[in-house]
DNA sequence: TTTACCTGTTAAAATTGGTAAAAATGCGGT
DNA sequence: ACCGCATTTTTACCAATTTTAACAGGTAAA
């Protein structure tokens, strides 16, 4: 069995020890770096399966460690933050951040989510065709089936639901999504938003008033399970 | 039997010789550290099950430790304190010191409180769902239930009770809870919490007026019982 | 007693998310 | 160019929740 490798950016000498040690004990390969430049540069060398970045970043701001990661690297990156920091983990997410642990984090809960991570990595890979409950995606054609029988979505809902498979059990922010659908420019228009999860909810859900599929992250964004 | 771990940091010679042989005589294993220093690295490096802080260390001061323990460090934290040096502990349970004791202390009361805090170490971890007194919690489904029906909690709300719940019996600060729910930046608005205790005490409590669960302790916080 | 402070209560204001429908837009067919 | 249609955008409104503000009671110090 070939071990999945694990690369930890962080500049707190505890944490690096105390999860070199969990991690290697789990069967990860992991490689460690004690600031941004130095993540980037091993990232690139060793193109690890899974990058868990601390934002408190002493060189450089961690949110711009991630920017420029995520111009190239398209695995999971993990995002360590300390307490409730909102805005530092909306930011994350934004700027492409898969997950987010805040410190102090149990270590099942750590491992867990370096799981789930590393399986979406596998799952991601090219398919133009995807089942999802009882949703069946087609990319290339453009068609969604629910339980068999065709769904009619428009273009912008069919986007907005793509984009909700592509990251599934991710929370997206408002932003993000906008960006994304709308383009830059209409990052404040919500109000599509809220528009077109309505349709999309009245289409894909089977029980419209309590959403299986969509669900609403309160002050945040959308999630897709 | 594996022994627990008890990692001691006092400066004080004494105490370090009386506690590292009631502890051991009482079946634990007892690591020593004579700064803030030292006890930082062997926490990293044998990570016990239980740390022992002397607020009161001269290398530096014992609340930093504490704090740099805490970005990391997720188990218990029993805070030492000269005389009923009342901020010093206040400012230990924000930090996340888990208790405190003053000294000096009996013997059997620290054993009892060591007991405790290793006792909801091993709770804390895996379980999504707990029961107390008439209340029912699942932390997963993010429901409440009360004598068997399910309570209406708002988000917030729930947040509220889930940490009040994580920390029975415990003494939390206003800060510490203002911290916890609304984040950093929001620790003086304790007329948020006096709202939300207001209507979770309205949910959860059998006479409303005499409340069995959250107490008030005048001055610091509230407590969970 | 007065004063200050802490806590709790209540209700109004602001925010957020959701729904429905009207208005505007874009596009193929004639 | 014009029409009809599907779709998107805009507008108005509702409901739930959170935040703000005003006030009331109790207690301890001055």
């Amino acid at each position: 069995m070939n071990k999945e490798t694990i690369l930890l950016i962080d500049d707190e000498q505890q944490i690096r020890k105390l999860l070199e040690i969990t991690l290697s004990s789990n069967n990860y390969k992991v490689i460690l770096a004690e600031s941004g430049k130095e993540g980037i540069l091993l990232a690139a060398n060793h193109s690890p399966d899974l990058i868990l970045l601390d934002i408190g970043l002493p060189d450089v701001n961690g949110q711009e460690v991630l920017k420029q990661l995520r111009t190239w690297f398209n695995k999971a990156i993990i995002v360590l933050s300390v307490q409730n920091n909102e805005t530092d983990i909306v930011t994350a997410l934004d700027n492409g951040a898969t997950d987010y642990l805040t410190k102090p984090f149990r270590t099942a809960e750590l491992l867990a989510r370096i799981r789930s991570a590393i399986r979406k990595n596998q799952h991601e890979n090219h398919k133009s065709c995807t089942e999802f409950g009882n949703l069946q995606i087609d990319f290339t054609a453009h068609t969604v089936k629910k339980n068999g029988e065709i769904l009619k979505l428009t273009t912008t809902e069919f986007n907005l639901l793509a984009l909700f498979i592509k990251n599934e059990g991710r929370v997206l922010t408002h932003q993000f999504i906008l960006k994304e659908i709308w383009g830059v420019g209409h990052q404040t228009d919500t109000q599509y938003l809220r528009v077109f999860v309505g349709t999309l909810r009245k289409k894909i859900e089977d029980n419209y008033n309590s959403p299986k599929h969509i669900i609403t992250e309160s002050g945040v964004g959308y999630r897709f399970t």
